[in-house]
DNA sequence: AATGAATGAGCGTTCATTCAT
DNA sequence: AATGAATGAACGCTCATTCAT
């Protein structure tokens, strides 16, 4: 009753508004950001232009929420790893194989909206809190790791931790643009032995990894 | 998809033709692909929509042709380190450090067309060409260090450039979007640690960075 | 055209529908007729938008009433002066006077309806009936004088009114975009010296108007 | 050259801007302002509706401009006859009778644009221009006739010239809604016999008009 | 060769209306 | 009876493109 004029709930649809932003974000990766109307996202979802506007207000509106609701599945993904945090490198390792065995569709969700991020305003606060959010979890494992003597880092647990993100997110474009895909194992060794040197991974601490200890082993 | 039937003579424009990809780029890299306009590049080169027209035929080929032009500039730089090519880590360093400083508008530009190839066949060619062409001297580094003894590489070479290549555009975001750009020196360090580490160089080899030594003095 | 052939229950509503009506009347003097949208209605009014339809079918037939209702107290209040007809100056004075101080929302309310009435026929009816209802007191009231003596008209009886209405009417514009508004005294006494003129008012049943007889002192 | 993005040329079209105007003005009339659309006036001029946007920028630019362009007829006739101005009786009459002779279609175009006005800032500006323009004749004829003798006014010359401004605008909607329009000349009469009573026109001045000295005789 | 003028296709958005509860 | 949800029709506007000079 009496809701302004142009204010629209941004809380209308329910159980459909999730089901369309699945289907926004399905067009997103595929279409990419820009290319992607009203109209292709109510040709997947079957429900009609106008009533997209109403559960969302804007096009706008209706992508960052997507957005949100994409990168949500990444980093809870990423807390239910963190809170089971005992610190150990076990546990690191975990995390990055998680982290490089993103699906391609979530890389290309993640680059469309970096990518218009870096020229709207507010896309780019939601950027700066999903990276935030990401690191955490690394962040607090490098830090219990520290503290229980697993780990000796050579650099600032920020830096450490940037390193290895970009590592991870460095193979968003290979991936998305198909080079050089299948080689993942490899990389993998590769990323573990670069946070075992920045990490100084004491020897007892590494079990699992080939290469966790070929770093030590040399 | 190219080469429409009434393209216009691909190389109207002479001098002109430079100055105005020069600004259409500049453009790209401030607004983004999806939003640089005719009126964007008309206003910002001070030249006829009508007369761009000419030149280009349409936009999109004008947007492909300003990104040629871009990369050109980025596998030349590359090119010229690779020429005097000894396939020493130093050499390996050097063009590490390049990529390392590349500027924020050519991640800009770079990211701008990485992210349209993924949805254009004809963009996405374009970017397999400049994989390719950015990854050889990197290549033919380690590839001649192997032969002179200076590496004993624990992968093959086209992984260790991958991953290598991986952590340098990894930074592309945290640039762009501007988290933690400035501690680009620690990285540096690790990125190198990394590349030590998958080259297994020897010590001999190693003499001007304080991390090339690091992962060798343990 | 009126009366579509799913037209609901003219009296659905009750006491609300007259409630509703005034916030409609309201709205429009505000915002202008062709602005006034069911939202606007709705969030004056506290009631749901389809619920405004369950009660007037459509937005214009909601207008149409909301019109009917505005001029029924226009043309009350002229029936409340003429029941007690007598024919006398003084009589006419007084409907001057109520016409003059018409407050600024009721010119309004008219002005929007009069322009949109000159663009639809329905509402071109509901202007014309009107007229009629407002000036019919003012003739009753000159032909009523002219039997008594008091007046002996120059022109016919409905140029009279006609001239005496429009000199009324005229004010309209001055007041509502807020020209010239204060000086509604000096004015009254204009009018009513050329009403005087027109009737050719005896002079003894000149009493208590000042402008009444300044112009026959002359 | 370096046209701003949205920046049209306020003045392109030339002489078929001139064209799409007195269009767009016969739209208005026929329609009501706000029912114009760029479709509406793209039909009438058969001119295409991004040509007329390329013109005027907004739809709303182009009605004010109309607007502009049917008033300028208005002012400039009003001055031709107060170039001659001689502070005369028989000025004032010609200029009454050109203000009673006003088309229809200008009535509605005046209608249009005040009803709108009362809603819209910028053209209440527009509308409080054209009424000081408007009224500047009256103002200057009534004073030059007092300085030269002719007239004695009884009240102040604003307050007269309103009054006789309000009292030709008083036809606007009797003569637009179809009312009472032919008996315009008994109406002019009874305006002049205002006037002439509110200016104490002297007798010796008064000539051509039954009404002007209708009022002295009695 | 270079440009201004004209235009059509396409998109986001508004809003009255229909439908189901 | 009253309402929220869904939707199609319509409009203003942007912009790449075509045409004539």
């Amino acid at each position: 009753m009496s809701e302004g004029v142009v204010r629209r709930s941004r809380r209308a649809g329910g159980e459909r508004r999730a089901y369309v932003l699945d289907h926004a974000i399905a067009v997103v990766a595929e279409r990419g950001l820009a290319a992607t109307r009203y109209a292709d996202v109510a040709e997947a979802s079957g429900i009609a232009v106008s009533t997209l506007q109403g559960y969302f207000g804007s096009r706008e509106d209706m992508l960052i929420e997507a957005f949100e609701r994409a990168t949500v599945v990444v980093v809870d993904a990423m807390n239910e790893l963190a809170s089971q945090c005992d610190g150990s490198w076990q546990q690191l390792v975990a995390m990055v194989d998680q982290g490089l065995s993103t699906p391609a569709p979530t890389w290309r969700m993640l680059m469309e909206f970096w990518t218009a991020a870096v020229h709207d305003a507010e896309l780019q606060e939601h950027a700066a809190a999903l990276a935030k959010q990401y690191r955490e979890p690394y962040v607090k494992a490098v830090q219990l790791g520290t503290e229980r003597g697993a780990f000796s880092p050579r650099f600032e647990v920020q830096v450490i931790v940037e390193s290895l993100v970009s590592s991870i997110v460095g193979l968003l474009y290979p991936v998305v643009l198909g080079h050089f895909a299948p080689q993942v194992n490899a990389y993998r060794e590769i990323v573990l032995a670069q946070l075992a040197f920045a990490l100084r991974v004491s020897s007892e601490h590494v079990s699992d990894s080939p290469s966790g200890n070929s770093n030590v082993e040399r």
